[in-house]
DNA sequence: CCGGCGGATGTTAGCGCTAACGCACGCTTT
DNA sequence: AAAGCGTGCGTTAGCGCTAACATCCGCCGG
């Protein structure tokens, strides 16, 4: 007893914690509390009194400890589900240094399937694990249907597609963006354009569709069937081969950029010249596409913006200024390369 | 005082917790805990009825309290410098699926600044939050120097690259990467090899440099000046003009193949055949190689499998079996396509 | 001269969980 | 039959922090 009484420094394992801070300061580890949370109530003399003890001991708060009373964890949680693609995986980048640049952490749950219950079940494992907010990158049906019926018990913002009106959506103007892609050929005077579409269950496939047909509609051109792709390289390369071999294809706009590029190999292995007798328009401008042979003409998609304004837009619900903010959506631009030129019909 | 006897359940804004399960099944929450944590001292009648009322309730044990008590959040911690470059990227993607097939959670830190104080404060910022383990990606000099001498409270893993002893790592043998790759334009009758390095910074890069080097010193063929990129395309492409002009060069080992690609461009445009006067092998061999004009012939590496093997490493040294595993090394692939062939002066 | 008020601080309760011990019970051992 | 021991639970302490209240003190007006 009197033993234990004599060394009343017990030694821990782990760092400082705040009693021993309070200890050295001569106040009460409630008092260090304040300072760290910076209340007004303390006087300066021992708010400074209090920081210098912090820095001798090299004290730092402890973030578990903080959430469990708290009920927040200053992180953030994210949803994604291929990250090897490139639009995911920039904007994963970009979320990640928005976040980082505001003192958040980002904790990452990736789907394994594509339903609807792995993605509900992600939200729920995030949730559990304490993050304030969530943000889901999963750009497809599926996923936005189970988004819209999830139970969302703290704030989620979608980035990239979601549903509609559910959650807050940062987005680009895919319909927008296949638009003036198809518009670009459609005004090089070609009769019409073919298309290479991405999965049919991706949202930012249907949208790249919808705004591919319209315009061709309302140029009153043929609209061609389009054929699906995986958004792989392999897969534009087995789809373009079926084009090249119908010499009435002048014009392809191809829903991204790797499969661009498969489309451009398939035409070149056929003899059909890039652009002088077929063009083709990519979707994304990944980095490597102004290297392709011919360069690519393609839509710009911002990516690394897109996830720091979804950062941004979910920390401002989190701080609770905007209740539900309806999100917003950019505008891509069409970049002009050499693998597009005017109709060799026209 | 009677009315707080007469209302015992307190309604909690957040689901059931573990005394909200015991109350149900009769029982104290500590046998709960004990159903939770697979006890065998608990009855299996009693287990039943436990795991009943956590069905109910739809109980979900709380990670943050579980957390704070036990130090361990079953959560690993991933350093990472640039998610955007192929072999980065996918190396997290690869950690992020095995992490999550074992029921772990990643969070994520990128460094900003490329020191050795951002990865230290990376390390802590992670450790502080309760990670059970890190890993490492950061696969310059300047991180390996700044992990050899961190502090290591918790376990750590080096992925990619890092200090050749320091920290366990888990690599792919870049070094015989470059040795294949250079041995294979030789064997094609190229009297020497050029070289398109990466930053000098990069470890990997100075690895690859060193099997390039080695292998045409042990040849007794001439040794030209590397040139140095920043790893993407447009760098390639700048250097591969330099290489374009000089009509010397028939045979160029690229670091990686984003520059690759570049070079490729470059070559083209000034006319150089490739691979007939020029051969180019690149490294990584990301999924759009094969669809290069021409085929790019390049060293596969396989990050996804070096992500869940890092993975695997670290849980197995959390989970104290061995104490510090050595890592591995894994040997990568040379893969032939169309960019190289014979020499033209053979 | 005293009640009152508000600024600066301390004390007390938890957050939801696990670890460590306590204790009754039934069974074996000497 | 007394002592020992393992099983199946309950009880009690925290983990490190914040929130809510309690306390002290100096200064004000009535």
């Amino acid at each position: 007893m009197d033993a234990d009484f004599e060394k009343p420094i017990p030694r821990r394992r782990r760092g400082a914690v705040m009693s021993d801070v309070g200890r050295l300061a001569g106040v009460s580890h409630q008092t260090v509390s304040r300072v760290i949370n910076g209340s007004s109530h303390v006087r300066p003399e021992t708010r400074e009194r209090v920081l210098a003890a912090m820095r001798e001991l090299d004290y730092r708060p402890n973030p578990v400890a903080r959430a469990l009373v708290t009920g927040r964890s200053n992180t953030l949680g994210v949803v994604t589900f291929d990250t090897t693609l490139y639009g995911p995986a920039s904007t994963l980048c970009g979320i990640e240094r928005a976040a980082h640049e505001t003192g958040y952490f980002i904790i990452v749950a990736s789907l394994k399937a594509l339903d609807r219950s792995s993605l509900v079940d992600a939200i729920d494992r995030l949730q559990l694990h304490g993050v304030d907010g969530i943000l889901v990158i999963a750009p497809y049906q599926e996923a936005a249907d189970a988004l819209a019926d999830a139970p969302q018990r703290i704030p989620i913002v979608a980035v990239e597609a979601g549903p509609p009106d559910a959650v807050p959506l940062v987005s680009v103007d895919q319909v927008a963006g296949a638009m003036s892609a198809t518009r670009h050929l459609l005004d090089l005077g070609h009769e019409t354009v073919w298309h290479v579409a991405g999965p049919r269950d991706f949202l930012e496939a249907r949208q790249r569709l919808d705004g591919w047909r319209s315009t061709l509609e309302s140029a009153g051109a043929e609209v061609p069937v389009p054929l699906e792709g995986d958004w792989s390289a392999r897969a534009g390369y087995d789809l373009g081969r079926r084009l090249s071999r119908d010499r009435a294809v002048t014009a392809v706009f191809v829903a991204n950029d790797q499969m661009a590029l498969g489309a451009l190999r398939a035409m070149h292995e056929a003899g059909r010249a890039i652009p002088d007798e077929v063009s083709i328009v990519g979707f994304d401008d990944i980095p490597e596409a102004p290297y392709f042979t011919p360069p690519l003409t393609t839509i710009r998609q911002d990516f690394d913006d897109m996830g720091s304004r979804g950062v941004r837009l979910l920390l401002r619900t989190i701080e609770g200024r905007e209740p539900a903010a309806p999100g917003s959506k950019v505008q891509p631009d069409l970049i002009v390369r050499a693998s597009t030129t005017v109709s060799p019909r026209g």
